[in-house]
Order: structure tokens, then C-alpha cells, then sequence
DNA sequence: TATCTTAATGACTGTTCGGTCAGTAATGGT
DNA sequence: ACCATTACTGACCGAACAGTCATTAAGATA
């Protein structure tokens, strides 16, 4: 009919490197925002830019899809993570504030967030994977708050605490953040401002840390004082 | 046969009125064990012990007993809670952990809990339902907390601090626990001790509230020093 | 260009489960 | 004791969806 040059689009493209990956990330989005039952294949799918049957190409089953994104979406991460605060040589206040910074950099602010939704919301259904996520994620990420602070309390700089329960504390409020951004920030609220709630927090914890002799007093205050974003205290976060 | 005589059981009773609370009571359990989508309406009626088309007696759709569970199981109790918090007339500090306290008796230590978990799970399934869940329950929660921490800067017991993110602050540390007992609890992890974790929760927050003149300080003392458990402190909370 | 390998498709199947309704029996009234 | 009312049952239906597989075509090889 056309005089013009018909251009033949490929119906589809061949690219078994991407597909698993692309797939991982268009369920974990789903999984996140519907749940993982009332998620359909068709749908991650079709996300994914590829048919189903594509899916059961490189997942054996939903469960094992769910599985996939659990085990290689976070532990990856956490050798970097843990050398560096190993690494860190500053005060166990500031070393506090990077972790929770970075924290919240490499994981909640990005998709990888919605992981722990997801988990808390399934551990039920997949108890065996709940317990992998508790013994390689949480309890990792738990030792890394208390040898901050037992740093601190070693030091001086921290009054004695009680070690149990501290780590959990310094963690629930970052938590509730990655969890609120992927619950009711989506619906129609007023969304959280998410670097002031962890700038309040991370005021809050280090205040109720320090030791009250004339040093940490001193100190308090300078915390309290340039909390709030100051370019230079942000600076000498990283080192 | 026999020369017994025989008691015959009648097969069900008429409970018009017990019905809808043992359905939901049951939903309620099963909908936090595995998720709103993969629990099966034959199940819940089970577990109440009656037949699927009894549930569709007291209940439109699922849907609608969602919502039943969520609309009337926490609402209910907040008038209450509000009054008791207003009447209060102690320090700030022992308000605060009067609120923590109480909440945790009243909820979190119950299987309604379990709702807090559900909403999060579901709120991008129920966006209208979520918002409700915002208004009614999370605002108003939020509010007693500013209303206490308020109360506690204008008396200068606390230091003059912000007042948006701090009262989610205080919040998270709870919410988390209800979360906590509602999943990871459950799968052969080891549990959390909930007085333990919340005393150190609430001795860390009101360390980081209080304002640091001499006055303040010896306060900060006693409260750290009396915080786990100490017969009376505890009974001086209840006014 | 012809041939071969295999990534990708999408129609199909069996099952599960929300929702319905005709029938049954518990109970209150007379 | 009989009837009228209605709480409750459970077999049934149809839609939705996880998982399969025979077929198709992209693109590598020579």
C-alpha cells in the first residue's frame, strides 16, 4: 500500500540476562503494593514487558519467584555496608547518625524497602524464609547499631544501656518510615517528610544515649544545634 | 438399641447475636496469620464455628468484613483513652509512659494489634479504608502524644522541641512490637520480651525529651534509675 | 542464505475460592 | 402439640488464576 519503507519491529527480543532481574523487579513492586497473593503472574508479567509463560523460564513457582527477591535483594549489600562502619573513626554519636543515614540512602529510600512490608506481611505464610531473613538481615543489621553504641558506652561517651532492646529502638522509627512510605503514603495522605523524621530521630536517640557529665553536655548541645541538615556536620558524616 | 437414653445434641444453635463478633474475632486472627487475600472465608467460618453461608448472614462480601474488623475494633475505645490521658495530672515525663503503658495493655498486648499490621499490609488494596484507618486511629494517636509533649515543654520539663515527627517517633518503637509479635513472634524466632523492650523504649525517649538544667538532670537520673520495674513507680503511674 | 538452537509466546487446563440459594431444623408463639 | 418464623446449612456455580506445553520466531553460526 505505502511507498514507505515498512520498519519491522521485532515482536519480541531475546535477553536471558535481563529478564530475571527485570521480572525480580516487577514483582517486588507488585508484591509490595497488592500483597503477594493478590498479586497476579499476569500482571508481573506484563510489567516485565514479557508473557508468562517467560516467568516460569527462570522461576519454577510464585513461592520461589517471592524467595528470589527475598534472598538476593538485600544480603548482597551488607558486607560493604558493615566494613565501613567497622572502618569508622569518628565520634559513636556521628557514627549513629551515618549508619542511619546510609541506611536509609542504600535501602529505605529505594525500592528494596518494600522487602521488609513484604516480610512482615508473609512471614506467616513462609516461616522457613522468615527466619532466614530474620538470622541474615535483621539480627546483622541489629549487631551493627549495638557495637555502635557499645562503642560509645566503651568510650564514655554513651552512658551504660542495656544492649537487648537498645538496637531495636535505634531501628523501629527508620523501620516505620520504609514501611509508611510503602503503605499509607500512597493513599491519598500528606506525605512524611523523610529526611526531618530521621533528622528528629537521630536527635532524639543520641540525646537519650549520651553520658550527662560536662563533656556529653557540651556535646548535646552542639548535636542539638546543628541537627537540622547543617551543610558541614553532613560533610563530616563520611568520615 | 441401647437402653441408654439418648442426648441428642442439635446439630447448631440460633446465636443471631454472638455470630458477628466469633466471625470477625475469627477473620481478625486469620487475616493477620496469612493476609486478607489468602485467607479463605470456609476457614474463617470454621474456625467460628459455622458454614460459609452463615458468614454471608452478618457480612456482604469479604470486603465488607474487612472493613467491619477494622471500623469497629479500635474506634470504639478511644473516647476513653482521650478522657483518661486529659485528667492526668502528673509530671510529663510519667504521662508519657502512662500513654505507653495503657496503649499497650489496651492493644498491643491483645489481638487487636494484629489490625495495625493488616492496615499496612492492605492499604493499597483499601486506599478509602487506609485513610479512615489515618484519621481516625494514627492522628488521633499521634495527637495525644504532641498534646503530652506539649504539655511537657510549656512546663519546662521537656526542651522546646519539634513537634511534627517527634510524637512518630515515640510511636514507632510500639508499633513496631505489635508488628513484631504479629509475625517474626510467630516463626520459630526467639521472642521479644515486651516489658523489657518497652521500659527501655520509654526510659531512652523521655532521656532524649527532657530539658537539661540541674533540675532536669537529677529527674533524668531518677528515671533511669527506677525504670525497670521498680513496685513504686509503677503504681504511681496510675495517678 | 540456509540451518539450527532456544528464548519467548499464549492458548489451554485443573483447581481453588468468593458468592448464591433452595432446603432444613431450631426455637418462640399460640 | 402444632405452626410460623428464620438462623443456619452445604451443595453448587462461575470467575480468576497458577502452572503447562506445543508452537513460533529471534538471532547465532557457518
Amino acid at each position: 500500500m505505502s511507498a514507505v519503507a515498512k520498519i519491522v519491529e521485532p515482536r519480541w527480543e531475546r535477553r536471558k540476562d535481563a529478564r530475571p532481574v527485570e521480572l525480580a523487579a516487577a514483582a517486588l513492586e507488585l508484591f509490595v503494593e497488592r500483597g503477594f497473593a493478590a498479586t497476579r503472574l499476569d500482571d508481573v508479567a506484563k510489567r516485565a514487558g514479557v508473557s508468562k509463560g517467560t516467568l516460569y523460564l527462570y522461576f519454577d513457582s510464585k513461592d520461589d519467584l517471592f524467595k528470589a527477591i527475598v534472598r538476593d535483594g538485600i544480603v548482597s549489600r551488607y558486607l560493604e555496608f558493615e566494613e565501613q562502619m567497622r572502618a569508622y573513626n569518628g565520634s559513636s554519636a556521628n557514627l549513629l547518625r551515618l549508619m542511619i543515614k546510609t541506611w536509609w540512602e542504600r535501602i529505605g529510600a529505594t525500592k528494596l524497602a518494600g522487602i521488609s512490608k513484604l516480610m512482615i506481611s508473609e512471614a506467616g505464610n513462609f516461616p522457613e524464609l522468615a527466619k532466614f531473613y530474620h538470622d541474615e538481615v535483621i539480627v546483622r543489621g541489629l549487631a551493627l547499631f549495638t557495637a555502635a553504641i557499645k562503642r560509645g558506652i566503651d568510650s564514655g561517651e554513651f552512658r551504660p544501656t542495656e544492649l537487648v532492646h537498645t538496637p531495636h529502638i535505634c531501628a523501629a522509627p527508620v523501620l516505620m518510615l520504609m514501611l509508611w512510605r510503602n503503605s499509607f503514603d500512597l493513599c491519598g495522605v500528606q506525605k512524611m517528610n523523610s529526611e526531618d523524621y530521621l533528622a528528629t530521630h537521630t536527635d532524639l536517640l543520641i540525646r537519650g544515649l549520651l553520658a550527662d557529665n560536662p563533656y556529653a553536655a557540651q556535646s548535646s548541645h552542639r548535636v542539638t544545634a546543628t541537627a537540622r541538615g547543617n551543610p558541614s556536620t553532613q560533610a563530616d558524616l563520611l568520615k
